[in-house]
DNA sequence: TTAGGCCTGCAC
DNA sequence: GTGCAGGCCTAA
């Protein structure tokens, strides 16, 4: 379910709702939807959060003494923010209760997702970012610039989050028919325009979909409980069989990596 | 590099 | 009932 624009929509949607609500209380319905599962939460009541911070597919709740929630929303994970008193969904496995009489609940019914508790922000970077690429909304040509020294495939390159961080199937899919280049191409033969467009494309793609609220293919809601609109304009996932918007030939779909892919075979040639 | 596992829900 | 799903980690 979300990739960067989907956990930005949460993270853009969240912030009215959260930052400089005191806490009144915190509950863990389900110990192992956190990691460490002994973390102090209740330390957090009486702070509030003061600020998020996006990274990829992470967003970072900060409390105003430094305390950090780093939530990753997995595949069906969801923020919900309702009232206090209303009844708890299914698969709800952490709620916070706010001063504002609303709460913030983490619910996710298949649990790929969790929250990890940190003393500090910079603790959390730390421990979360080490391994992270650049967020994609801000790569630029130099980031991949090291390419042409190494291995692999562009599609799974792409999804590992090691070279560019915040991008899931969907997304890479819809960069790569946007760039015109076929997923399977290999990094270190990419010529340099080509670099640039792939580029602008995981820009341009991300930024719509920001536009739009993200994409909703059936479980994805922002914190408000509203769909993202974006799965209207895309143009390669989900659409194997049907015309390539660009050039009318029909789109492929494949599995690369383990994962369903579409492209178009005409406009993202393999070089 | 690929396959499998983690989980649940849903379409078929 | 089977197969599949937007993520990500581990092991072979």
């Amino acid at each position: 379910m979300p990739e960067l624009p989907e956990v930005e929509e949460v993270r853009r949607s969240l912030e009215p709702e959260l930052l400089g609500v005191p806490i009144l209380s915190v509950e863990l319905l389900r110990g192992d939807f956190l990691t460490p599962p002994t973390a102090p939460l209740k330390k957090l009541v009486g702070h509030a959060f003061v600020r998020t911070v996006r990274h990829g597919k992470k967003l970072f709740l900060i409390a105003d003494d430094g305390q950090t929630l780093l939530i990753h929303l997995g595949m069906s994970g969801r923020v919900d923010c309702v009232a206090s008193d209303s009844s708890l969904a299914k698969h709800t496995h952490v709620r916070f209760a706010l001063a504002s009489k609303r709460d913030m609940r983490l619910r996710d019914p298949r649990r790929f997702g969790g929250a990890w508790y940190y003393q500090t922000f910079e603790a959390a970077r730390v421990r979360e970012l080490g391994a992270l690429g650049p967020d994609a909304l801000v790569v630029t040509v130099q980031h991949l610039a090291h390419w042409k020294q190494t291995r692999g495939r562009l599609k799974p390159r792409l999804l590992g989050q090691k070279d560019v961080a915040g991008l899931g199937n969907i997304y890479v899919d819809e960069a790569l028919w946007l760039a015109r280049l076929h997923p399977l191409q290999r990094v270190d033969r990419i010529a340099p325009e080509r670099l640039g467009a792939l580029v602008a494309a995981i820009r341009t793609v991300l930024e719509q979909s920001i536009r739009s609220g993200g994409t909703t293919l059936r479980d994805y809601r922002n914190v408000a409980d509203q769909p993202g609109e974006f799965a209207r304009q895309l143009q390669a996932y989900g659409r194997a069989g049907l015309p390539c918007l660009r050039c009318g030939g029909a789109l492929r779909g494949v599995q690369v990596a383990g994962r369903t892919t579409v492209f178009c075979p005409v406009c993202q040639r393999r070089r």
